[in-house]
DNA sequence: CTGTTAGCGCATTCAA
DNA sequence: TTGAATGCGCTAACAG
């Protein structure tokens, strides 16, 4: 492995100090155009190029780094939201590196926290876990339901609000039962007797006209089995609201081949709000958050922490809001 | 901005030289359990946190970073993409930091620079020009049509051959005439008498039987439009080849509001074979690449770059296949 | 316009 | 087990 060329080789072959090799690499003024180009030469020559870490640490770099962990990038959910983080981001001078828990979560940070100033993510594991393995960084809970604390903060998306304001109005259209598909990701997690907090909400607002919830993956199939499930157990129901839109998509599926009408039979509503959900016939009705003022929030939260130079600062929480996306499935 | 905390306060607060806390906080062996555990109070206290810069500086980080840069995260393709480069980089040790160029490639590419070892991404302009803004840094080039030199290297895709074999397999199928939905996209950065090499490549295999080409946008509604102005314009085209899976999409919902079975009447191959062809009925045909071998490709050139330092080397090209992922559309 | 000096914050030698 | 020196590669500040 070849030594690596640095600014005092280029020095030397150009005959120069190496302060003068910094000029003419930043174009920082001050600077004859014949040394300059006689720097450039020998630096191309010597294929030399400025370490990172050393001009990083050096000139205090003012862009800070975001570090975003996902659970899998073939999730929709996932890059959307990745999307708009990365315009936010870029916008207010954020670098963002991307890193998947496919290989487990652990490691995802691991790879992450040398590199990074703080790590986001929809992380799972307990807040004292989660500090030790990011080695001190500060951490952005991304709909965590633990509580912030110190280092650990929380940004989390108000969708109670949201499911509300979805079964008042279908009410207003005419919805007399209601039914759910719920995710089996929440009792995988928490024990059978667990009921997440969207099911919780939902039921709260339905009342008596619930006819059924029904488990199901957390995928499109998983979603479109769950949903005629429900329909063979519990004919009448005219709405349903999906955990999510991925499952949602397998509902408006599920619907067409079984013969329903979606929306006149029965009302599809997802929640998320995914640009996906324009892509199916009829388009997904869905409560959703807004991605962008979420991205917003977070890179806040960063923009705080960063602010205080990275040191112990009270815990931060941030709600966004939600609201129902009517399009064509409900 | 308080300054920063290093490790000489962390050392003063405890007591002891920095070495020692070097050796607290890295669990570096020789220590006892008495002043490490006074050392990492003293850091939970003050709120330290480790320079990454300087540590990476001083230990010639042996994980390198890899700058991806898309042009959107709200396109499929690029999420696909980004999924398995992912995977394949966190295997083999490499970070991934992501940049959209909806703000602007240059920007998107000095933003990246200064943070990692090699750029790679569909890049525009010429080679001068990348060289240029990446300030020196290898790049590679996805699916370029530039030839590689020294710098810059190139990974594409061998669509051609599996153009070929759709058209070869579909007439086997019974098909007769042919028609394709092209990207407007080319036309526009090359001008109108411009032929896209997809297009080239469809024409030479189906010969005399082409029944015509339409251009459109390169998006699901484009994808629609320009299918039923294909069908529109020659009614008897019973194969299509859709420039990209995207427009596919758009096809296939377009032949379904057309009253079009498919593929008992029209056969429809989408380019790419994106997962989200799998949520369509019926899913989608398409001239397929293998992006787990694509991104190892990526990988392995990033990889060579990295043996040699970083240091010029001979310019590299790499060539993924292509097969026809037959699925429900022909 | 150019060179000299002095760090940035850390880990890796060495001694003690 | 701990401490003292040294250098990673670069740029900022001050010379000249």
């Amino acid at each position: 492995m070849a030594k690596r060329v640095t600014i005092l080789d280029v020095a030397a072959d150009a005959g120069v100090s190496r302060q003068t090799v910094t000029r003419a690499m930043n174009g920082t003024g001050r600077i004859s155009e014949a040394t300059k180009q006689r720097v450039v030469d020998a630096a191309e020559r010597l294929g030399y190029r400025p370490s990172r870490f050393a001009r990083s640490l050096v000139t205090r770099e003012k862009t800070h780094a975001m570090g975003f962990v996902v659970a899998s990038f073939r999730n929709p959910y996932y890059t959307d939201l990745a999307a708009s983080l990365l315009e936010v981001a870029a916008d207010r001078g954020w670098q963002i590196m991307i890193a998947s828990t496919e290989r487990g979560m652990d490691q995802a940070l691991e790879m992450l926290a040398p590199q990074v100033d703080v790590i986001v993510g929809h992380l799972a594991g307990t807040n004292a876990h989660l500090r030790r393995v990011c080695g001190g960084l500060p951490v952005v809970r991304l709909e965590s339901e633990f509580p912030p604390e110190p280092g650990v903060h929380v940004v989390t998306v108000d969708l109670k609000t949201g499911v509300e304001e979805a079964v008042r109005a279908l009410r207003e259209r005419g919805a007399q039962t209601f039914g759910m598909v719920d995710s089996a990701n929440y009792q995988r997690h928490f024990g059978d007797d667990a009921v997440s907090p969207r099911r919780q909400w939902f039921e709260q607002a339905v009342g008596d006209d619930l006819t059924g919830v029904i488990v199901g993956d957390e995928s499109i199939s998983g979603g479109g089995k769950a949903f005629a499930e429900l329909i063979e157990r519990h004919p009448g129901t005219d709405a349903v609201l999906m955990f999510n839109d991925l499952m949602a998509l397998g509902a408006v599926q599920s619907a067409h081949h079984l013969g329903i009408d979606v929306p006149r039979h029965v009302s599809i509503v997802g929640v998320d709000g995914l640009a996906l959900g324009e892509a199916v016939d009829p388009p997904l009705t869905s409560v959703a958050y807004d991605q962008h003022e979420f991205a917003h929030l977070v890179v806040d939260v960063a923009e705080t922490i960063a602010e205080a130079d990275f040191a112990r600062i009270e815990p931060i929480q941030r709600r966004a809001v939600s609201r129902v996306l009517w399009r064509g499935s409900a």
